[in-house]
Formats: structure tokens, C-alpha cells, sequence
DNA sequence: GCGGACTGCTTACCT
DNA sequence: ACAGGTAAGCAGTCCGCG
């Protein structure tokens, strides 16, 4: 925890103090404030079965602490390491060095120097490295200056008799965090659960279930090597653990704003703080209100199970909500990191409160509690991987509405009025639904989301709090540096990586990429009755797995491996040696494919369990989906180019193969993309053929993905509309379904789409095509009328990208619309949507609540129509000019 | 000085 | 702070044109 803070802190004052940062619970414990808490914080010596929940570093106490949830007495205990382990970094230059450089020996947290081995993958052999233990881990990094991590490569080579570059002077490991390098070294499993025992933290082993378990699965994995074998049981023990009941609270705060448009600053937090709402897992509905001046009870109901209370003065009102904090071993937030937990520390600051009386650790983008564990569900549910593939994108913009709409059809209250205009209850009503839709966000389909956010800690090795907040990159990092360390290798620098590995050798077709991605087949236009989908089951995975893909294995050294070369590339991968990566992401997918994926779905199970499978078998599919993208991002720690490359060009040549054999056995291939084949109207016996050639030759598994009653193709790639079995259309990449087009457009697409959906049969068509007709002429006919309801149907929605200021290149028209809503006093930030419509006049666009129903320019919106549904018609064999009257001839002129 | 061909920027999508 | 590939619309530039 010091450690993140003073990295935190070091950039921005906030009015916090690194003392602040690392004062401690334990020292709560001790100050007078805490004597009001009935309960010990510190675990005592023995403490039965808790989950591992949390993590963190004590400056005080000068050591890791964990924080354990007690699911019977719901509370938590923090557990103090007992077993003197030390941060430390790695280098190779040797003790004797090291002696002399004086600003390390003489460091203030420096305690000593040992010698360990270590195997460098890179290298491909054991070293020894020395290793530098300190008592501090701010000794090592995290400060401005003056840490031992960055003195070694400035001092070494003015105290080295020889001369020596600066490049060739190596230093490991010095930018983990103290906590989780901890958490590795003692091969700690967050979310997992332990016991305390005479002192001692020990793990939970339910043997009798792990002994089932692992039965069942070694049935399965009948053919896994015996390495494979050992992390499929380490994951399935993992993941097969059951998860608490999570006691849990949800907060809301309002604050008084003079400025309606805009948000107080959590960092002044200059207004009052008028109403906070607490909805908990145990039912205590609260909503506390801070009386004021001229304001009326008002005459709405509030629901019946919750309580208000009043309060006089604004720091006893907090007062009541820090205790909550104190109490809950999990507070739930929507954006909390940003405000309301940032306003309350801040406002409760300038209230004159003591900094030990206020239970947040307030961090440069965080706030965490100094009692449980924050969750911040916008953070979680901002989370890319997390929306697309936890949540099939069934929300779009990530706010408290929208994503409530979606996942527990609750919206948000509308206000009729100013915020300064309501009457208590109405506050109340409208901040006690904020709460309420926070909470039940974890609590829809059996806490499905405190469970995600649990096995993904358990996965990642991470806190909850870190892994609710973190994107996928780090978890896949986490659980790579986790095995590093259990299998004693050297964990590189990104740079030593890039300098042996970093060199991609195709082309990529964008600009800018850094190599060559998947192949996408030209389709064939026109409507296609019963089309077969085929997909490689998680297709770059499997590459991973088959190829030994890993930064260690690719260009490996051994002069024998390099006639194992990758299709395409003139790389060559490792034959001798197991690639970590390749074991991992291998296992993981195996163990989704065929153990969590039919769990999931099946009948014999509980509702329970099979609700538990398909939580896990969901986040594996969010880690694995990325596993082959982190390789190419320059951002993750083990930044490999040509791991991604060589998945990439394994799984072009593939499909290539496939292809080729699909014209040999006469089928035709309408359309595919990167893993995928569409076929038409293919008989049972070719797909067969196409599978078991495609198991025996590429040794991957081809399946059918799906069947379209029909699918209609134009001739752009990653655009089709395809009708299934059961009536149910899915629409891709077509304008008509993109989130920026204007609803009155949406709406007319939304209409055909539902009319296509009723297609049966080829002569079923004409009906459709007459009815299609008339939907495009009415959207027509109404826009020359100008008879829409409302100037927000016509409104195109475009995110913001970048900050206001940050176009320099060109001015796009959201970005025109935006600057004259700044100009109206309406402040914007990148990722707030902006919407506008098109007028006729200059310079052709206008804020949707600026514009004025005449203005419109209709011919624009005509265009827009005509595109939209080109994509559709023309393989439907219509045209949408003569739909709309004209003539071939007036056309023409 | 104007318009068409072109490039580049931006967003939203697909796998 | 996962990748590359594709579509679409618009902004801006260049070049030819008596």
C-alpha cells in the first residue's frame, strides 16, 4: 500500500500526506478513535475458515498484511505476515559490486545481499543473480529519486574499474508491487480460502472434493502430458472452490451544486454533502438527509423498507456513513474512486475530521477502505473485456442507467426538476434507486458479479479490489509473474524481451499496425438459404497451445529448433523446451472447452453449480480471448511481437488450408473471417469430411458453430444479417445496428429486421420484399415531411474521443457540435457522448438540444437512409431509389 | 476559384 | 493501455483546368 500511494501521491498533492498513505490499520487499532469498534481488526490465533480477499502493505508495521473475510461473523480480519519475508530486487552484478556503490549500501532501508539461482528463460539457462533485500519496499522503487533500483545503473559505472555500458548493468523484479510479490513467494492464493492456526496463515484444503474433482477430470484429459496434467489440477482447484455469501453495502452520496451542469470537485469538495443512501445485502435501506433551510418534506412515498434519518450538521451525518465503512466488509460504488468516496474523504478533511478518523485511503485514481474491500462497479463495468465478453454487450454506455437497463431492467429516477429544487423525499427516492441499482448489480443471477470479480482474483492472483479496477492485461501478467516465481525463473525486463525477441517480419495491410492479422474472405452477395457457420473453438488459444507459443520458446536458441519454422514468418519455435505461456493459456482453454463450457449446460447439475460453471467458464473466456493480444501490446510486461505474429500467420495459414480444402470437396465458402467459414447449404457428409480432415491434418477441432434459415450477404466484409432456426437475427457490422446512427433510421432498420425474421422459404421472400418496400417509403415520406416526434430521433450520438482540445488535424462534426456546446457553458470530457444533428445551413451540424425542427437538413438524412439500407437491399435485389419513386430517368438528371 | 481524386482522421464495428 | 481488419463519413490537400 505505501508503496502504490507514494507513487500515487508523489504526482499530485491532494491534501494527503505519505504518512496518511501508510498509516496503518493496526495503528487504528491502537488510536482512541477505533476503541468505538466492538470487534478486533487483527486476526486472532486461530480464525476458522476465511476467504482471502484483499492485500496490502503495512508501513507501519513494515509488513504484507492480508485481509481475510470471515463469512459466519461477516467481518474481516487482517492477518500481519509472521515469517520476516523481505522486498527485495534482483541484479547481476555480484555483492563484491555492489559494495561499492555507496548510495546502496549505505540506503536507509538497505539490509543485506544473498546469492540465489535463477533460470532465465531468455537465456535458456540457469544464472545467479544476486539478490537485494531491504526493509522498505519503498527502498527499491516507488519514490521520486533516490530508490536502489535506479542508484545501480547511475553509480556502477563511476565506481567499476572497468568500463561499462550502462545497458549491460541488469535489475530484476524492482517494479512488483510489495504485496504481490509477497503473495507469489509464499505461494498465496487470493480468493481462496485459509485458516488462521496458533498465528499461522495455513490453507483450506477441501480434499475429499479436490479428490472427486480431480478424478473426474484426469478421465477427460486422457491424453494432456503429465505437465499439462499438473496445471489443469492446480487451475481446477482453483476454480472449483466454493464462493461466500458477500455482506455488502452499496453507497450513493448527493452534494449541492451551485452549477447545475457541472460536478463539485471531489477534490475541493467545497459543498455540502445533502444526502448519502446505503442499500445492503442484509436490508438496511437507509437514507440520511441533512436537514437545510427552506426545504419541504414533499409527498412521495418512499419504499417501504427504507429508513430515513435526518441530521442537523453535515459531520455527523458523515460520521454515520464512516462507520458503514468500518462495518461492511464490501461497499459497492458507482464511480466512487472518482467521487463519492474522494468527496466524502475530502469534504470530511475540510469538516476538520482527525485523517485517522476517515476510513478511505485516498490514492491518486483509487480509493480504497482502510477496513474492507471497495469495488467500483463503473470501474468493472468500463472494463472492455468485461462488457463484451462477461456481458455479450448487452449494455453500451457504461452509466448507472444504462447498464441497470440492461442487466436488472432498472433505470435510474428522471428528475422534473432542478437538484435544488427537490423536497426531501424526493432526493431520497432519486438517491436511495442509485444505491439500489448499485447493489443489485451484484446481486442479479445469484451474485453473479462478486463471483466473477472473486475467480478472476483467484485466476490473476490479485485482490478483489485490484482485480475489479485492473483491465486483463494485468491479470494475465499477474498469473504469468505468479509462475515465474513458483518455478524459480528470472522474470525479464520488457526491454531484454524486445532486444533478443522483439523483430515481427510481415506487413501488416493498416498503416501503423506492427504486423500482418487475420484473413477475411470476399463474401458472396445475395440472399443464401441454410447457411453453416464453422469455427475454430477459441482458435488463437489453441495455436498457443499446439505451437509451444510463448517469448521463450519463439526464436529460441538452439541451432535445431530453427528448422521448426511458422507458416508465413521466418520464424521458428522452441522443439526442446515447454513455453510457460503455452502451458497456461493451453490448460485454461482446455479446461474451458471441455470441462467448464458442458458443465455449464449441464441438466444433472443444481442450479447452483451449473450457475458457478458458467460464472467461471465466462471469465475464462474473458482472459483467454486476450491471451493472444497482450503478446502485441506494447503496454503488457512480457511484450512479445512475434508470439502475436506467429499466432496470427498459424491461424491465416489454417484457414487458407481449409479453404482449399472446401473447393476440393466441392463446397462453397459464401464468406469467413479470421477463425470462421460460412458454407451453403452444405450436406451433413461434407461437413463431415471438412471436420475430421481438418482434426487429422491442422490437429483442431471444427465444429458448427450455427445454422442460418438464411443469411444475406453484400459485398462488404464483416457485414452481413443472418436469420437463425429459431427466428432470432443477428446483425453484424451493418449501419443500421451502429450505436452513433440516429434512432428515426434505427427504428425503420429495427422494422425490416423483424419482418426478415419472419422468412421461411425463398417464395416467402416476396411478401417480405412488398413489406420492406413500404417501411423504407414511410421513413422516407416522413422525414420529407418532416413529421418526426421528437429532434432526438434524428440525433446522431458520437462518443468523444479525446479531450476537446486534443483535434488538432481536423475538426470531425461531433467534435464541431461539442465545442459549440462549451461554448454554451456545458463542460465535456473524452467519453461523453455528443449529440447532434445535421442542418442546412454552415456549418452544417448543431447540438441537438441547440437545433430547431426547420433547420434540418432532410436531404442529409435521405442519404443516410439510402446507405443504411443499401447494405441490406442490394442482396435483396432492391434498389432504393426506385423504392422511393424515382425513376431510372429523374435519377439521372 | 472550383471540383474531383486522393489521403488521412475519426468512430464503430468484427473476429 | 489485448490485437489487426473493415466500413463509413468527413476534413483537408493537391492538381488540373484556358
Amino acid at each position: 500500500m505505501a508503496q502504490r500511494h507514494l507513487e500515487e501521491y508523489s504526482k499530485v498533492d491532494d491534501g494527503f500526506t505519505n504518512e496518511k498513505a501508510s498509516a496503518s490499520a493496526q495503528m487504528r487499532t491502537r488510536t482512541k478513535e477505533n476503541t468505538r469498534h466492538a470487534f478486533p481488526l487483527v486476526a486472532p490465533e486461530n480464525l476458522p475458515a476465511s476467504y482471502f480477499v484483499s492485500a496490502t502493505y503495512n508501513g507501519r508495521a513494515r509488513k504484507a498484511v492480508i485481509k481475510l473475510y470471515e463469512p459466519e461473523s461477516c467481518r474481516i480480519y487482517f492477518w500481519y505476515d509472521n515469517t520476516g519475508h523481505q522486498p527485495y530486487c534482483l541484479t547481476n552484478l555480484s555483492p563484491y559490486e555492489l559494495e561499492r556503490i555507496n548510495r546502496v549500501v549505505q540506503h536507509e532501508g538497505f539490509d543485506r545481499f544473498e546469492i540465489v539461482e535463477k533460470f532465465d528463460a531468455l537465456s535458456n539457462k540457469n544464472v545467479r543473480v544476486t539478490k537485494i533485500l531491504t526493509t522498505d519496499p519503498l527502498a527499491i522503487g516507488g519514490r521520486p529519486s533516490g530508490c536502489i533500483r535506479d542508484i545501480i545503473p547511475e553509480d556502477f559505472p563511476k565506481v567499476s574499474d572497468t568500463p561499462i555500458e550502462q545497458e549491460k548493468i541488469k535489475v530484476w523484479e524492482s517494479k512488483i508491487k510489495y504485496y504481490e510479490s509477497y503473495i507469489y513467494d509464499r505461494n498465496l492464493l487470493p480468493g481462496m480460502i485459509y485458516r488462521v492456526r496458533k498465528g499461522n496463515l495455513v490453507p483450506e484444503n477441501l480434499e475429499e472434493k479436490e479428490k472427486t474433482i480431480k478424478g473426474q477430470i484426469r478421465e477427460i484429459y486422457k491424453n494432456a502430458t503429465a505437465e499439462e496434467l499438473e496445471f489443469i489440477d492446480e487451475w481446477a482447484r482453483l476454480l472449483e472452490y466454493p464462493a461466500p455469501k458477500f455482506r455488502r453495502v452499496a453507497l450513493d452520496i448527493e452534494v449541492v451544486a451551485p452549477v447545475a451542469t457541472r460536478v463539485p470537485d471531489p477534490q475541493e469538495a467545497a459543498y455540502q454533502v445533502i444526502c448519502v443512501s446505503l442499500c445492503s445485502s442484509d436490508g438496511q435501506n437507509r437514507v440520511l438527509l441533512l436537514r437545510r433551510e427552506g426545504v419541504r418534506e414533499g409527498a412521495e412515498r418512499l419504499p417501504p423498507d427504507v429508513n430515513v434519518e435526518y441530521f442537523d450538521a453535515e459531520d455527523k451525518l458523515i460520521r454515520v456513513i464512516f462507520e458503514a465503512l468500518w462495518d461492511y466488509p464490501f461497499v459497492l460504488t458507482f464511480n466512487g474512486d472518482d467521487f463519492d468516496l474522494r468527496y466524502l474523504a475530502h469534504r470530511a478533511l475540510n469538516l476538520g475530521f482527525k485523517r485517522s478518523e476517515i476510513p478511505i485511503e485516498v490514492g491518486k485514481r483509487t480509493c480504497l477502505l482502510s477496513y474492507g474491500v471497495h469495488v467500483d462497479l463503473y470501474k468493472f463495468f468500463f472494463n472492455r473485456s468485461i462488457q463484451i465478453y462477461a456481458f455479450n454487450n448487452r449494455y453500451r454506455d457504461v452509466t448507472l442507467n444504462d447498464v441497470g437497463k440492461a442487466l436488472i431492467q432498472t433505470e435510474k429516477l428522471k428528475l422534473g426538476k432542478p437538484f435544488g429544487e427537490l423536497t426531501y423525499t424526493e432526493l431520497a427516492r432519486y438517491c436511495f434507486r442509485d444505491a439500489e441499482i448499485t447493489f443489485r448489480l451484484t446481486d442479479f443471477e445469484d451474485e453473479l458479479v462478486m463471483k466473477l470479480i472473486l475467480v478472476l482474483a483467484r485466476i490473476s492472483s490479485m485482490p478483489m479490489d485490484d482485480v475489479s479496477r485492473q483491465g486483463v492485461s494485468r491479470w494475465i501478467r499477474n498469473f504469468l509473474h505468479r509462475e515465474h516465481r513458483r518455478r524459480n525463473m528470472l522474470i525479464p525486463n520488457t526491454q531484454d524481451i524486445l532486444a533478443v525477441k522483439g523483430k515481427t517480419a510481415t506487413k501488416a495491410i493498416i498503416k501503423g499496425k506492427k504486423y500482418k492479422g487475420a484473413i477475411v474472405v470476399d463474401p458472396t452477395p445475395g440472399v443464401h438459404f441454410n447457411v453453416a457457420v464453422m469455427d475454430f473453438p477459441s482458435l488463437y488459444p489453441s495455436i498457443m497451445k499446439v505451437w509451444n507459443l510463448g517469448y521463450e520458446s519463439i526464436l529460441c536458441s538452439h541451432p535445431e529448433c530453427r528448422t521448426n519454422l511458422i507458416p508465413d514468418t521466418p520464424h521458428w519455435v522452441c522443439t526442446k523446451k515447454r513455453a510457460l505461456e503455452s502451458l497456461l493459456v493451453g490448460s485454461l482453454r482446455d479446461l474451458r472447452v471441455q470441462w467448464y463450457k458442458p458443465k455449464s449446460r449441464d441438466k444433472t447439475l443444481s442450479d447452483d453449480l451449473r450457475s458457478w460453471y458458467n460464472i467461471t467458464q465466462g471469465a475464462l473466456k474473458v482472459i483467454l480471448n486476450a491471451s493472444y493480444g497482450v503478446f502485441g501490446a506494447d503496454s503488457f510486461d512480457l511484450y512479445c511481437p512475434p508470439v502475436a505474429e506467429a499466432t496470427a500467420a498459424i491461424g491465416r495459414h489454417y484457414i487458407t488450408q481449409i479453404l482449399g480444402k472446401a473447393k476440393q470437396f466441392n463446397i462453397q465458402v459464401l464468406y469467413g473471417d479470421t477463425d470462421s467459414l460460412f458454407l451453403k447449404n452444405p450436406s451433413k457428409q461434407q461437413i463431415e469430411e471438412l471436420a475430421h480432415w481438418t482434426e487429422n491434418e491442422l490437429k483442431m477441432s471444427l465444429d458448427v458453430d450455427k445454422v442460418y434459415r438464411f443469411a444475406a450477404f453484400s459485398s462488404r466484409k464483416k457485414n452481413y444479417l443472418g436469420v437463425l432456426e429459431d427466428g432470432t437475427v443477428d446483425v453484424k457490422g451493418l449501419t443500421g445496428k451502429k450505436r452513433h446512427i440516429p434512432p428515426f433510421i434505427k427504428n425503420a432498420f429495427g422494422k425490416m429486421k423483424q419482418r426478415l425474421a419472419a422468412v421461411k422459404t425463398p417464395t416467402d421472400f416476396q411478401g417480405a420484399k412488398k413489406d420492406i418496400n413500404e417501411i423504407v417509403r414511410d421513413c422516407y415520406m416522413k422525414l420529407k415531411r418532416r413529421e418526426w416526434e421528437n429532434m432526438s430521433e434524428l440525433a446522431f450520438n458520437v462518443t468523444l474521443g479525446d479531450g476537446l482540445d486534443s483535434y488538432k488535424k481536423t475538426t470531425p462534426q461531433h467534435v464541431r457540435a461539442a465545442r459549440m456546446l462549451k461554448d454554451n457553458g456545458t463542460e465535456l470530457k473524452a467519453g461523453d457522448l455528443i449529440s447532434f444533428v445535421k442542418i442546412t445551413k454552415e456549418p452544417h451540424v448543431k447540438p441537438v438540444n441547440l437545433a430547431t425542427k426547420n433547420e434540418i437538413d432532410v436531404d442529409k438524412y435521405v442519404d443516410y437512409l439510402h446507405s443504411t439500407f443499401d447494405q441490406v437491399l442490394d442482396a435483396l435485389g432492391l434498389d432504393f431509389e426506385e423504392i422511393i419513386g424515382l425513376t431510372k430517368l429523374e435519377r439521372f438528371m
